[in-house]
DNA sequence: TATTGTTATACTCTATAACTATA
DNA sequence: TATAGTTATAGAGTATAACAATA
């Protein structure tokens, strides 16, 4: 049977993980001049492409106001543009400019990157073992998340 | 052999714990009128007793500054005074109201219902799983981010 | 001369509410 | 009447720099 210690020990671990990966995420982005919500916004665009502002603030999931500061921020940098929209004058569309467009597309060279520091030389039978327990944390995790998101 | 595809999906599994990770600390605290940073300064305070704040700053990794402002927050939100420091006159000493204490103390209570939701009901097997996992990815990260640190 | 904490200034992320232009 | 995006306002976290009081 599993001890109280053992599972604060594991939750030490998790609470760890999540902060580092976090850390690790702010200062890469940080080198490229991003910050974590405005590279959140380059990667929804990157999976949509040009998309009105009214589109990426519901996939964030923050307000329009957010999503006016965010752009103008990614604008100002050079990784978007506003176009008109071809059709609804009320609108813009926001678009990679060149340097976005390869900034995002770098995004998955870093992700391989990291998975290389994270698991490159592992034994298979840890990796299996760890896979198989991130699966069923998630799964927990998920329903905690909705059960109390659906209470609220 | 693991293929790239198996690593893939393994960092999405990590970058989705964190996140959630983060989301479900970030929404617990606010219904505690808290942030993640005056929570960590609260976490800190509780493992330090009475602190200054240039002792607070060093210990959170935040200027000088920025504890007077976090610490300003707590203090009109009824967590923690500032008391004259009694052998040196330019310092103050950061304590706990006797809310601030309770409160602190909860986040011990807080983190054993958390640990419940993520590993209750885990088989042995996978729970040993992933904390082997945990641990060597965690090395790999910490090892990485220390020479990411010192490079620069 | 060095340290403690403040004020001054600035940038980012976040929100709600009021408003304009357009559908 | 509803939608898209803005301005207005506000609060929180973060930083550097200048400064006052004290060591």
């Amino acid at each position: 049977m599993r001890t109280d210690d053992q599972r604060a020990a594991a939750l030490g671990q998790v609470l760890e993980l999540a902060l580092l990966v976090n850390d690790d995420m702010t200062r890469s982005l940080g080198r490229d001049g991003l910050t974590p919500s405005r590279a959140h916004l380059l990667w929804e665009l990157r999976g949509r492409g040009p998309s009105t502002q009214s589109v990426l603030a519901a996939a964030l999931g923050v307000s329009p106001r957010n999503i006016t500061g965010l752009v103008d921020g990614l604008v100002a940098t050079g990784f978007v543009t506003r176009e008109p929209h071809p059709t609804d004058r009320r609108a813009t569309l926001v678009s990679f400019t060149d340097r976005g467009a390869r900034t995002a597309a770098e995004f998955e060279r870093g992700q391989l990157e990291f998975a290389s520091v994270l698991f490159d030389g592992m034994p298979d039978r840890r990796f299996d073992g760890l896979v198989q327990g991130l699966a069923d944390v998630l799964d927990r995790l998920r329903a905690a998340m909705a059960t109390a998101e659906a209470r609220s």
